[in-house]
DNA sequence: TCTGGGGTCCTTCAACGT
DNA sequence: TCTGACGTTGAAGGACCC
């Protein structure tokens, strides 16, 4: 998809089609996920920090991400793929592979450009976005040509044209090449994908490991060629925070750690798994980085255990100094529990619970939309709950109808009241506490068809691929 | 007002068992 | 009994991706 997140809230919000908008934490620590094509032109990119994005596009405008829209619509994509083939990858909430020979596409280039053109046009009708579509024979091609695709065009990489295409490519176009490996090999004098292929294995492996200058030399001839997986198996589960201030109270720390563990394990349930390590991760003032993990000696997903542990491993670290970012992951996951191999029958009575007890102190209505970045909600403190309403946000006044925050401060929030299939709306201005305002669920960006059939293209042989491979026979 | 969050994979090193 | 080779695991960190 194409600047999914921004296009997605173009799309919600008609005022900002065709403006600079940015999406990604509005924190003094946020970057930026996405940014539409307008802001691209100012110079915003994705990861940048947000204070540098307001400094080059200071009238884009700035929204918090909504993921529960972006997997709605994620979801309708990944279906029509899944129309085209068996074999669907998803690589993430907007980007997939399909083997299209799976799904018995003819292995010519006009069935292939024929099924590329016709998913654009149902994505297209299914989600009111534009996707592109790379074609070509193994993933790597695909992705590579799915990025020359953008935005809203389709690429097809012909077969026997691979390395005369790559070969005046940076090295940075590979998948997998990063700034450090990028300057590794700039150093070493490489700085295309033909000087790669020119320099030989035993020197690419010699420079970058085993591995890595295997799978590069591979790639720099165009003969790295994976299936495309279907189901892969979640190997890790971990949340983390950034605060916007260090912290540097220990008891807070060790506090937040706790937190932390509960709301991985939330999660590490709500997947029906367990996990054998636990891995605390600690980012200090300075941005240093280090983490600290103990193996159990069976999985568990108590959030009791967890947390004991992470607390143990929090001993470990010195946070003088103060601390940026916590986290609590858990690997080596499992669908079983130790616990499960025995005293069941204990569990009933007491565990259940703890369990009940822990996860949520603030109640158990945070099970609707937990954690959600950029919520409305309150703040974990005592006291009176003071609504926030975070850029982007969708809202209903039970006298103005739907609409979304376009921005709040002082007392105020200032809402536009427009939905995806209207024009450009009004703006007005509301106390933020006024009991007519309250937060509310996504609209569909296209209006939904209701009566299959009516639309006459959609469903006939939809799907999107932003890679796709057609492995050769 | 530099640098998010959630992942994956790889490398290196140490400890341990055979 | 000592030593070395080798495989496996665990721990830590780094690079990369979206």
């Amino acid at each position: 998809m194409d600047a999914f997140y921004a296009s997605a809230e173009q799309a919600a919000k008609p005022s900002l089609r065709g403006k600079a908008v940015v999406v990604g934490g509005l924190g003094p620590r946020g970057v930026v996920a996405t940014a539409s094509y307008e802001a691209r032109r100012f110079g915003v990119h994705s990861a940048m920090p947000m204070g540098q994005a307001r400094r080059l596009a200071p009238n884009a405008a700035y929204l918090v991400p909504r993921f529960g829209l972006y997997r709605e619509i994620s979801e309708q994509v990944m279906g029509l793929l899944r129309e085209l083939s068996p074999l669907v990858e998803p690589l993430s909430l907007d980007e997939a592979f399909v083997d299209l020979e799976a799904g018995g596409v003819a292995d010519d280039e006009a069935s292939a450009r024929a099924v590329g053109e016709r998913l654009r046009a149902d994505i297209k009708a299914v989600t009111g976005l534009t996707a592109s579509v790379g074609l070509a024979a193994s993933k790597m091609l695909a992705k590579i040509a799915s990025e020359e695709a953008k935005p809203d065009g389709l690429r097809l990489i012909a077969p026997g044209t691979e390395r005369a295409l790559l070969g005046p490519m940076s090295v940075r176009t590979l998948p997998g090449v990063g700034p450090a490996t990028g300057d590794h090999l700039r150093r070493a004098g490489i700085t295309t994908v033909e000087e790669i292929a020119e320099a030989g294995e035993d020197e690419l492996v010699r420079l970058l490991g085993k591995a890595h200058g295997g799978s590069l030399y591979a790639m720099a001839l165009a003969r790295y060629e994976r299936p495309v997986v279907a189901e892969r198996d979640t190997k890790s589960v971990s949340v983390e925070d950034t605060y916007d201030v260090d912290i540097h109270d220990r008891v807070r720390v060790r506090g937040e750690v706790a937190r932390l563990a509960d709301r991985c394990v939330q999660r590490l349930r709500a997947a029906g798994h367990s996990g054998r390590t636990i891995v605390l991760k600690v980012r200090r003032f300075d941005f240093s980085t280090l983490t600290r993990s103990e193996t159990l000696r069976g999985p568990t997903d108590d959030p009791g255990v967890v947390r004991e542990a992470a607390a143990r491993l929090l001993e470990s670290v010195d946070t003088t100094g103060g601390v940026r970012l916590l986290g609590v992951g858990v690997t080596g996951l499992a669908d079983y529990t130790q616990e499960d191999l025995f005293a069941q029958a204990a569990a009933d009575a007491g565990a259940s619970g703890e369990v009940q007890a822990e996860s949520d102190a603030g109640g158990e209505a945070e099970g609707a939309s937990p954690g959600e970045p950029g919520e409305v909600g309150a703040e974990e403190s005592a006291g009176p709950v003071e609504r926030r309403w975070a850029a982007g946000l969708d809202v209903r006044h039970a006298e103005f109808g739907h609409g979304w925050v376009q921005g709040s401060g002082l007392g105020r929030v200032t809402v536009r009241f427009e939905t995806p299939g209207s024009e450009p709306g009004r703006v007005r201005t509301f106390r933020t506490d006024d009991p007519l305002l309250e937060p509310a669920e996504p609209l569909p960006l296209v209006e939904r068809p209701g009566r299959a059939g009516e639309l006459p293209a959609v469903g006939e042989a939809p799907s999107r691929v932003e890679g796709e491979e057609v492995v050769p026979g």
